[in-house]
DNA sequence: ACCTCAGTCTACCGATCGGTAGGCTGGGCC
DNA sequence: GGCCCAGCCTACCGATCGGTAGACTGAGGT
């Protein structure tokens, strides 16, 4: 058995379930079926192993990035199957959710550099997406798109956190891509609602259901009406 | 000085900053002014302590709903002041959605049964509002209105919890008002979203703003187009 | 056969945890 | 004045924390 990788792996579940403070290393290590001190022979400090487990949880988030981006070349859908494709990755693993939605809490400037260095593909596409809606006038301007990335990653993984920590309610785990994508449908509702202005926000949810014809919509372009 | 209410507002402050876990009895002594057995004197065990810290969140937030619930009794426009009176609550301090935000997490069921206990008529109030939608065919009917109330919760806290970590971004916890107040109409699309049916969701969004006159709408009644 | 060394172990460290025992003190009551 | 007791204190408890020292073991290389 690789003891390492079966340490991230409790290590991740049980963060994720009891928080970094409400784990020891003792109640990792008896899950992973080995002594203490060989996790510390892997990891140096408990610390480590939290970065550690942080960093390659963002690894597989990146991963599965380039795939899509290429998919979605255009340019203009990438906003929406960013998004499907974010919550179906944490969907997957209700685990992840809830392990970034305490690293927000816990260490909230920690995590925005690891994101910055980790998904940085997709944190330049959610911070694109922000600016080219301030050039539009659509997206408000005082609204700072570096700070508002972590607003963006709580509201994609609260719901599944709490949605799969109830174990039941809006989002099951147990079937993902329908329930994941009808989400993320949800989510990019969400994100213009926060992100517009009253005026674009009154064009899109008021009067018709295409905005405008700008170069930075689109994202409900391919799945508009339910 | 009274301790016993210094204690708890300090460990409000640093239960919601640090966690529960993360805060050590030590800690709150020393910004309290007194020695940590005497904290002990006052709350039998570090978990009573953070039961009385919860209870009188939730007892403050119970506090501020008869008033407006006697305002509008009308009776349709119950559920969108309830929400911005809610939103207005936790943006006055954060610290009280940081704090439900760690609770919901760590101990859900321990929370959704205070709120049973402690916030009955805001709890009664959503559960009314999901069911009456589902018998207007409006919301998803297997949707469990007991179990939805701590993704509304969720829904609620987290934006703001978050928001307020990062002492920047979309809600700035200074003036409270006014962005509360937008945020709540933020709050109660988001809300329905979640929560209708694709056909529903589609009259609302789609065609006209104002959906079908059942009896259940009109949350929108006070306030429509920003 | 011998050496090396990655990897795990037992035993232990000082610090800190939540909690307890019991003494001191000062204001209110008789 | 004498008593009482709420409220705070010092001193201490065993348990557990993250982390270290050093012995052991077994597979691979020479």
């Amino acid at each position: 058995m690789d003891v390492r990788e079966e340490t991230l792996r409790q290590a991740t579940r049980l963060f994720a379930a009891k928080g970094f403070d409400g784990t020891s290393l003792k109640d990792i290590a008896d899950v992973v079926g080995v002594r203490k001190p060989s996790l510390l022979y892997h990891f140096s400090s408990k610390d480590e192993l939290r970065r550690s487990v942080i960093d390659a949880l963002l690894e597989r988030w990146n991963a599965v990035l380039p795939r899509l981006l290429m998919a979605a070349a255009s340019g203009e859908d990438r906003f929406a199957s960013l998004m499907r494709e974010t919550v179906r990755f944490f969907t997957q693993d209700p685990d992840r959710a809830r392990l970034l939605l305490r690293e927000i809490l816990d260490r909230p400037d920690d995590l925005a550099a690891r994101l910055e260095t980790h998904v940085q593909p997709w944190v330049t596409v959610i911070a694109d997406y922000i600016r080219k809606g301030q050039e539009a006038g659509e997206v408000h301007a005082d609204l700072d798109p570096e700070a508002y990335i972590l607003q963006v990653v709580n509201l994609v993984v609260s719901g599944i956190a709490i949605g799969a920590s109830l174990d039941r309610g809006m989002l099951p785990p147990s079937a993902v891509d329908e329930p994941a994508d009808r989400h993320a449908r949800e989510l990019i509702r969400i994100a213009r609602i926060s992100l517009f202005t009253p005026e674009a926000l009154a064009r899109i949810a008021g009067g018709s259901e295409t905005p405008k014809a700008t170069s930075h919509d689109g994202a409900e372009a391919s799945r508009t009406s339910p």
